[in-house]
Order: structure tokens, then C-alpha cells, then sequence
DNA sequence: TCCGCTTGTGAAAATGTCGTGACCGTGGAC
DNA sequence: GTCCACGGTCACGACATTTTCACAAGCGGA
């Protein structure tokens, strides 16, 4: 297996600026189907409202920004580096299209133009960005004394490192990624390992030990992984019932199950679109 | 401080593959006034080629290649995720675009069409994928006793020089510009060779021992090289364990008197162009 | 309380990865 | 032409990790 340049369809963020409403409505069909987070938009938005919509892409109709839209597209393509910018518009000629390009546009894509070849060229311009990002993305996770990055490849409990392999820090690192919902077996299995689970297969138990183990021993004062009888696992820092150490514990032991953790709610994927994500910040 | 994405006429190196002679000569012409380095060729080139011209971009034509234009894009978009790929061909349906696009390339562009808007296209591919690797080019790094002095294409500890051969100092380059990060063996190799690792490639383990013993021999007291297992290698001056210092000491001090810096010239980055890079594999 | 099923645990077996030394072809220096 | 540094390959052994297995412990419903 190659590295797969061209393996399309990973969920993008991806905001349209257009007016059309025809091409709209085909579009938005397509990206619903793609799973792919979109939103449209009529009219220019200010640039920190791009910025806050953390997208992966951002398709543009020049022609309705106006005259002003030259200066649009520079200023987005100055303050969103990585940010990849399609203009989409109508007949236009060559000197606007190299106008375009040189100020910072990744491709320019002239109307009327089929849904699938946007697509296809959003996808090509936000693969290469991806290839190098990818892993430095998202922040330093943490929880509890514990922190996970991702560009370490290391989780680290004061400092110190926690010495996990490979396969317990994409374990710790998913967990992690999702704090307080319920992932079930077969989903970690599925994101951790890449394929399908076996029915049968203990690994994710057996590495939710491994990681129990060591993360007990580099920060005994939290727990983080917690059982969900039935269904899976669910990460989230809870300080070890320290309050009342040693008596409580007997005291629990005998008169009650006393399981302190409520029977942990299950919240749904955190729906956190492109409009709360873009409202948080531009409020 | 805006990040200019705006600003064009790095010189590049481009390889063209087309017939169209008229579209060439003019091209030809503009490329040659922008200092880019580039050659044309009539017709598909063995993807090894492609390599040892170490190009920054590639312009094909899909039609010259005929049937078997397909298969070739995906080679060498995979063998060389870091080269830009336009195609730049006659009437084609969105089908053929949507595919073309998938299969790695970065832009489609239908002839007839302007050489300054294709050299735009060029550019602007170049542009995304600059931004990603786009952090060399620093001042000198230091760590522990060793100081990496990227202008000299040496390295030091404390005044003398380590003699490192090509390969061995861009690879210590990298990983002493990441440091503290984790590099996996694809991404290192990617970065250092130029191209696709190939599985089963030792290469870069094979390196990482060369410099671990050149450096261990020229700064006995740090260790700098650090493998993630599974994973692959992270750079960071470590103090050697103070555990057995003096056995070490002693060790050395007895078995290895010998400190010969052996004569090992460094050439000097290869300015050689594209032909003779391609001539050299090609042979 | 008992039963069936799920999860925790420890260790052995299987698999994969890395460090190492030896070896080879090439190309430049002499 | 000869020599040799260099980049690259190979095979082997050591060892780290992952997987599997058998059994104990825990949970939940009847």
C-alpha cells in the first residue's frame, strides 16, 4: 500500500460565499452526503469570523464581494496562511485570474463548474496541507495532571514522561480527544487500530489495563479511564476519592456501592459546528 | 507582519512534459525570464527521473501520455507527495478532471491557455506546499555541547568540527529543527531524501546509527538522538545518565584513544541542474 | 441468591522493530 | 587504473510490543 495521495473524503470545514442559489442547493446536497461541515454565506464576513470558523477551506464568488473583493481575498489569504482559498466566479479574464492566484488564492475555478470538480479541487488544495500539519494540529490535550501531545508522540505527568508505545498513546490520545463521552469498543477499536474489530478480540481491554497501570503509577492522585459496563470507556480526570482516603474506603466497601461517578451521562458527539465555533469567538 | 502569500519569483524548478511547440516557445521564453530552472520533454519519463531532477513542480500533458497517462499521474503523485503536479491538457469532461484531481494531481488546467496564468497556477501550487515545510532556514541550532550551523553545513561540538557526510547532516539538521518532536521514519525520510519511502527501507535507521556514533564520539556526555519506538526518532540534548559516568570515562579513555578526524570533504549542495541531477539517476 | 455475561489480570506466544556489522556498487580523487 | 569515502542493502540477533489465552472477579437481571 502506497501513501494514498489521492484518498479522497475526510471530513472538511468548509465555508462557500456565494449567491447562486441553483449551484447552492446541488452543492450543499453533495457535501451533506460527504459529511463534510459547510456553511454558505451571501456577502463578505469579516476576517476574524473566518478565523474563528477554524475552516479547511474557503470558496469564494469574487464577483459578488465587488470591487472590494480583491482586497478581501488578500487580506484572508495574509492572515489564514493555511487556509485554503478557492475562488469560484464567473467568466473572468486571464489577468484577473493570475491577479487572483498571486494574491494568495490556491485555485481558481471559473462558473458554471460542476459540484464534483469543486469538490475535487477543494480536496487537492487542502491535501498538501494536511500531509505536514496533520499531527502538530490540535493542541496540547490536558486533563488532570496529565497532558497529551501529539507531537511528541508523548503524554507527560508533570513534566515527567509517561513511557507509553505506540498503540497506548493513539489509545490515551483518542480517549483523551473525546473527555466525558462513552466510546464504545468497537469504535476505538475501529479509529485506533484502522479496521474492523473481531468479535472476541480483548485488546482494547487489555490496553485500557496497560495504560491504567502506568497512568496510575505516574499520577495516583487521578483516575482516568472509567468502565462503562456494557459498552465501553469513557476518559475524563477524576480526582481518586482522596477526600476520605482509607476509612471511607472500608466504610463504601461494606455499606455501599457508592459509585461516585454518576451513571455518567452520555452526550451526543458535540454537534460544536461552524456557526457556535465562529459565534464563540465572534460573539 | 503579514505573511506575504502574495509574493511570487522564488526561482523554481520545473519540468515540463508536452509537444504543443508553439505553447513551449513562448513559455520557454517567460520561464527563462523569471530565472526558473526547467526543461520540456516530448513524452512520459521513468518516474525515477522525475525524482533525481528534484523539481519543485511538474506540467503534463495527459494526452501525450495516452492510456497509461492515468496510472503514471498516480506513481508519481505517490512516489513524490511533496512535488507539485499540474496537468495542463486539451478539452476534458469533469469526470476526467474530478479523477485527475483525485489521483494527486493539484491542478487542472485546459489548453488553450495563457503560459502566465499556467506559471500563476505554478506558483500558487508551490506556494501551499512551501508553507508546510516552510521552516528551515533558521539561524544556527544548539543543544547540549552540539551546535548546527546550517549556513556551513557543519556541525560543532566545542569549536571542532564534526565531520558529518551529506546525508548524515541533513538528517541531523532535520530532527535538530524539530527538536523535542517526534519525526516518523516516512516524514524524515520524505524530508531528507526527497521522495517516498519505500517499505522495508532502513535507510534512515541505518543514518540515525552513523551520527549516534560520530556523535557520541565527539560529545560523549549527551545523547541526542532518541528512538520512539514504533514510531521513529526525536532529537533532544539529553545529559547522559550521571549512572556510570566514570566506567564510561574510563572506557574511553582506554579503548579509543584514537580521535582521528578522518579527511571527509563536504560537498557543497549539489547547484547542479536539472539535467545533470536527472543524468545522474537516470544514467 | 444464582446465573450468564462482561471485564480485569497475568503470562505465554507471536509478531514486529531496531541496532549492528558486513558487504557492495558508484563516483571522485589521486 | 587504484583507492576509498559514501550511500545504500542485507541478514541476524536482541528485544519491545502486540496479541492471544485461560482464569478470576465483577456486574446486572431474574
Amino acid at each position: 500500500m502506497t501513501t494514498e495521495r489521492g484518498t479522497s473524503a475526510q471530513a472538511l470545514r468548509l465555508a462557500v460565499i456565494d449567491t447562486d442559489s441553483g449551484f447552492l442547493q446541488v452543492l450543499d446536497k453533495r457535501l451533506e452526503r460527504l459529511g463534510w461541515e459547510h456553511r454558505t454565506m451571501a456577502s463578505a464576513v469579516p476576517v476574524e469570523t473566518i478565523v474563528a470558523m477554524r475552516l479547511s477551506a474557503l470558496v469564494v464568488d469574487l464577483a459578488i464581494l465587488g470591487p472590494s473583493g480583491w482586497d478581501y481575498l488578500h487580506r484572508v489569504c495574509s492572515e489564514l496562511p493555511g487556509l485554503g482559498v478557492i475562488v469560484c466566479t464567473g467568466q473572468s479574464t486571464v489577468a484577473q485570474r493570475v491577479r487572483g492566484l498571486r494574491l494568495g488564492a490556491d485555485d481558481w475555478l471559473t462558473k458554471p463548474c460542476h459540484p464534483e470538480e469543486l469538490i475535487a479541487r477543494v480536496e487537492a488544495v487542502v491535501r498538501r496541507r494536511r500531509r505536514s500539519d496533520a499531527r502538530a494540529e490540535r493542541g496540547p490535550v490536558a486533563a488532570g495532571d496529565l497532558e497529551i501531545r501529539s507531537d511528541r508522540f508523548q503524554a507527560f505527568v508533570d513534566r515527567r514522561s509517561v513511557d507509553l508505545t505506540r498503540r497506548e498513546f493513539e489509545l490515551i490520545e483518542l480517549l483523551a480527544g473525546s473527555e466525558g463521552r462513552v466510546l464504545e469498543r468497537e469504535e476505538i477499536y475501529q479509529r485506533v487500530w484502522g479496521y474492523a474489530m473481531a468479535r472476541g478480540d480483548r485488546s482494547v481491554d487489555v490496553f485500557v489495563r496497560k495504560l491504567r497501570q502506568k497512568l496510575e503509577k505516574a499520577s495516583p492522585d487521578w483516575r482516568y479511564i472509567h468502565t462503562h459496563f456494557g459498552v465501553g470507556y469513557r476518559f475524563a480526570a477524576e480526582p481518586v476519592d482522596g477526600s476520605e482516603p482509607a476509612e471511607r474506603m472500608a466504610e463504601a466497601a461494606v455499606a455501599e456501592p457508592a459509585d461516585g461517578p454518576a451513571p455518567a451521562t452520555l452526550r451526543l458527539e458535540d454537534g460544536a459546528g461552524i456557526d457556535r465555533a465562529a459565534a464563540e469567538l465572534a460573539h
